[in-house]
DNA sequence: CATTTAATAGGAATTATTCTTAATAAGGAA
DNA sequence: TTCCTTATTAAGAATAATTCCTATTAAATG
């Protein structure tokens, strides 16, 4: 079964599996953001879930739904489109070539591509409109990090 | 002649040509955060730009750094690493899928893979750290915003 | 039902970025 | 060269997104 035909009540149902494994509490908030997120396919920001979800918790707080989305983005329930970074870093080099970002430090490394190895821009990507440049980020936690 | 052994005086030279092409002013502030861009392999910040460029030009401002990141971004001399959009969105599809993100009203669509079509992690990546997710952007503008 | 403590609300604080306006200087013309 | 035009800049205020602080609440466990 792929995750388009999983209902909603499915996916709130792995979130709650997911919360008890990691020894995370099942709240009301938790689960109402994840919803939000789950049921959009709008790729919603921080504002729009608060403003949603305050239709049913009208008490939320906006400190909650990013805190809220930091963890179901540690849970992998949920992913970040962009914005890993803190701040805006930038690259002179027109090498092709990928980043390794750590989302713990921030740190950015360069990818150059191997023997062989090359990303394709994928076909149907050209209907949204005039593509000028392709990256693929590939996001982890560095060595550093790590230790 | 690949760009990884062009000289950082033969970048400023291209930079030149550049603006005189699109008919910009080669300023000074121009040049030396071009240069502090393009003479590090570290994906600097603004505000690090800022602090080099100071012991050159004194006097620079933030604002200024700023607003000619942005404008070499335009002219395609540098390259955003991340943070192309103002503010975080999220997703909670999990089925491997990529996004094309419109670099004028941010908006942001969903790339399915099509037959045959899927992104491989470059095998080099690994020695990075721990790899969490791999997300391809392809950066453009989107058929909205050229009308 | 009582206890423990993770999670929350509210609002202040912080950080990155952008805006406003008057002054400056690049590039073209005389 | 010198003068003009106007793109670009400096300075700092303003804004927008996100995070922090602290007292309070409520989920889970026994």
């Amino acid at each position: 079964m792929n995750q388009n035909t999983q209902s909603i009540d499915d996916k709130i149902e792995s979130l709650k599996q997911r919360c008890q494994e990691l020894g995370m509490r099942v709240t009301n908030q938790r689960v109402e953001i994840f919803r939000e997120v789950a049921s959009s396919c709008e790729h919603p920001d921080a504002e729009t879930v608060y403003e949603r979800v305050k239709h049913r918790l009208p008490n939320i707080s906006f400190d909650t739904v990013y805190r809220t989305l930091a963890s179901l983005e540690d849970m992998n329930m949920i992913f970040r489109v962009d914005n890993l970074l803190p701040k805006a870093r930038f690259d002179a080099d027109k090498r092709p070539h990928n980043h390794f970002l750590c989302i713990k430090c921030g740190e950015v490394y360069d990818i150059f591509p191997e023997d062989g190895y090359k990303i394709e821009i994928p076909e149907n990507s050209k209907k949204f409109g005039e593509i000028k440049d392709v990256n693929l980020q590939v996001r982890g936690i560095c060595n550093k990090c790590r230790h």
